[in-house]
DNA sequence: TGGGTGACACAAA
DNA sequence: CTTTGTGCCACCC
């Protein structure tokens, strides 16, 4: 899949303040809001980010999310189905699992157990 | 400027 | 049930 495009460098607009500069950061800081043990979706995200009609781009930020200034835990981030489908995308395959594990939240078969009881519904942003 | 990209979501067959 | 296809939008070169 992956063969062209493995730079990606994106423009991190650092601002003082916790003011996104662009869509991504904005994303960022929503997944960053994610509370330990809890999971969310890329939906749930761009409807909060004010894209519902997208969530591919939160996914997309997402991919940008790994070189973010401040770490981004991805790894709370799932499908619509509960399923961990950017784990291909960490360091390693079962890394996704292995991060959510270790907070409490159990994975079988790439998909969250009990995912609707652990989905965390992020802050509308203003 | 324009075009291509995608860690999704949804509908249809 | 699984598979296939389309839409969607912000970001990057």
């Amino acid at each position: 899949m992956s063969m062209a495009m493995q730079k990606s460098s994106r423009t991190p607009t650092k601002n003082s303040k916790e003011e996104p500069a662009s869509f991504f950061e904005t994303v960022y800081a929503i997944v960053r809001k994610i509370p330990r043990g809890r999971i969310t979706t890329y939906g749930a995200i761009a409807e909060a980010a004010g894209t519902r009609l997208s969530a591919r781009m939160v996914g997309w930020a997402m991919n940008a999310a790994g070189h973010a200034p401040v770490r981004v835990p991805a790894h709370r981030v799932v499908n619509r189905n509960g399923m961990l489908t950017g784990r291909q995308h960490f360091a390693t395959p079962t890394l996704m699992q292995e991060l959510l594990e270790q907070e409490g939240v159990k994975v079988e078969n790439d998909q969250v157990v009990e995912f609707e009881k652990l989905f965390w519904a992020p802050p509308v942003k203003s």
